[in-house]
DNA sequence: ACCTGAACACCGTTCAAGT
DNA sequence: ACCTGAACACCGTTCAAGT
């Protein structure tokens, strides 16, 4: 047959790059410079192309983030659930959390669309079928999701943003001043605790949090 | 006397600019034209100066917008707080939240330390002296603390996302495209619910979830 | 001490032109 | 159809020089 642009019924110059090449592009910076990193430009370069090419590929930066979480959801194995409603319910929710906590890139996305990734849809499913099958009324259910949802992000950004200060340790940390600045008459337990508290706040407890939120909305519910 | 120059002992040209100026040609641009015009140099050009002078007055942007929480929550009156400990750690938990989504602009520093404006840290003492009047161990206020800033700081990035993306009417909603595309066969839930999904997750629950928290978290304490 | 202009090292995106 | 260079309209911040 002919070439390859012939062989789509297409007509013109046959593409020299790809939505998959332009993703994985993308991957290869995130690993080697991180989220910080990864700009139109900076994949174009990755390409050996211009910024503009990208264009033809990805309506915008937006999009080219969205296929990424895409791609990390696919790749992320579905795990094994326990039947029981209120177990699976809690298992699904802690699972959403790993597979965002596991690309710190993702912050960006994270507060643009709930989670629009086509792939990553099952856990909201089946946060909301655990969530019926617990007792509750569709919109109850749709409630106890967005609840997880707003704990997801929060957590996963609020730590994303502790580590990337904490990268950057030539710039003193505003808090610890102020911290040191109170007046222990003012803030008594703040200050008891002041020494403790980079590492109480490092301790990572999300399973216990959203167990704690399944639990306290479930009773407030009701059922 | 001399010129305020020499009143302060110092010596050389005397300011044009300061502190207090900067702030309140900040909060000028935040109300008029929202967090995404601010800049160090539409600060500057709203003081007819330049980007560079305003960095002898504050360290860099971040110190800015910290100056900036600090003013509001100074501004914002301290409600009146119920006296039983876990009324009050929810209502202190509640108004915490009320503030910060008082003020949009806040996201990009909610992420970066953890609530360190020193007139918002009251708040932080009275959660955490309501979940000890609970029985709470120090440790077990502050991750109660914790649980209930990361769902804060989650319900108001989440939210200030969702309304910039409905400000921007041009672009068509991803989510929505992917919802449409859904075959309910793999996702009944979401299907049954697409049509109420974005009425649904414009209400606001904070207060219930904040409940929920606590409940769940208390009980998890065995108080 | 305080302010300035110019420059550095970036962004995302649009537009008209090339092949 | 696909790719390009140049340009637009921005960023935060540093640096050497001015008053």
């Amino acid at each position: 047959m002919a070439s390859s642009g012939a062989e789509t019924g297409r007509i013109g110059r046959p593409p020299r790059l790809s939505r998959a090449a332009i993703i994985s592009a993308a991957q290869r910076i995130l690993e080697q410079d991180g989220p910080e990193g990864l700009s139109m430009r900076r994949v174009a370069k990755e390409l050996s192309s211009t910024a503009m090419s990208l264009y033809h590929h990805v309506r915008d930066k937006d999009e080219l983030l969205l296929l990424l979480l895409e791609e990390h959801a696919r790749r992320t194995p579905r795990p094994a659930l326990p039947e029981a409603p209120r177990e699976r319910l809690v298992a699904t929710a802690c699972h959403l959390h790993d597979v965002l906590a596991d690309c710190p890139w993702i912050v960006e996305v994270l507060t643009s669309d709930d989670l629009t990734a086509v792939s990553a849809l099952w856990m909201v499913e089946g946060i909301l079928d655990a969530a019926v099958g617990c007792g509750l009324s569709p919109e109850q259910a749709v409630h106890v999701y967005r609840s997880i949802w707003y704990y997801t992000a929060g957590e996963i950004l609020v730590r994303a943003g502790r580590n990337r200060r904490y990268a950057e340790l030539d710039r003193p940390a505003y808090r610890d001043q102020a911290l040191a600045a109170l007046d222990p008459a003012d803030f008594p337990r703040l200050s008891a605790l002041a020494g403790q508290w980079p590492e109480l706040t490092l301790q990572d407890t999300h399973r216990q949090d959203i167990q704690a939120i399944v639990d306290g909305l479930l009773q407030q519910a009701g059922v």
